[in-house]
DNA sequence: GTCGGTGCTACAAATTCCGTAGCAACCCAT
DNA sequence: ATGGGTTGCTACGGAATTTGTAGCACCGAC
């Protein structure tokens, strides 16, 4: 990916954050992984059958960002996972506010 | 994009959400317009000058997913949209914690 | 008119993603 | 120790998306 993102990089967590998780299936991966660790294969099979490759690359990013760990079990969140996982928790309740109607 | 989300995607506002937001750059998008509207053009420079066939296909998908509109000055958030935009802000905080010392 | 701004489209090239197949390693039972 | 079942993960060709650049049509000021 080589250039980041440019000068606004300068002011730079929130935009390393926006680009590994603005990537395809990270947010998705990490929503998965809210109830507790998972397999490859099964966050695979819970992700909607994402490809085996794809996901491998965006749990490295992942776990560059050290939100994700590899340990017995699976995969998992880390402690600064769990608090992006509440995040993502009120993103889902906002999802349900307001796309619920419609 | 064909198949959104398979069997995940029915009945599921979050995973409608997840897609949307999951996709390149709408993040980002959502970030730049935290503090008022942008025009086109703005929004483009603010974004790490995104290429403006993304832009306006992510702009639409906003706007769809009704978070953004278009209005007089350029492009803003909707009510919705701001909700949305300080789950971002919290992201943004969460990313100086963990992403500032390293 | 022309100059500068706007929002936006066109389109080829580069990058990324998908889908399938399959490998090596590990267990556990036979 | 052989077979069958997992597991994590890679290879790779084709499909889809993104990028970059160019440029159009429109507008208001001069």
């Amino acid at each position: 990916m080589a250039r980041a993102h440019g000068k606004n990089a300068t002011r730079r967590p929130m935009m390393t954050v926006l680009t590994t998780l603005g990537r395809r299936w990270s947010l998705r991966i990490l929503w998965e992984l809210r109830d507790g660790p998972l397999s490859f294969r099964a966050l695979r099979a819970a992700a909607d059958d994402i490809s085996p490759s794809v996901l491998n690359a965006r749990l490295a990013e992942l776990r560059e960002l050290d939100v994700v760990t590899r340990e017995e079990g699976g995969y998992a969140l880390t402690d600064a996972g769990r608090e992006l996982g509440a995040i993502l928790m009120q993103l889902a309740r906002w999802a349900e506010r307001n796309c619920g109607r419609r």
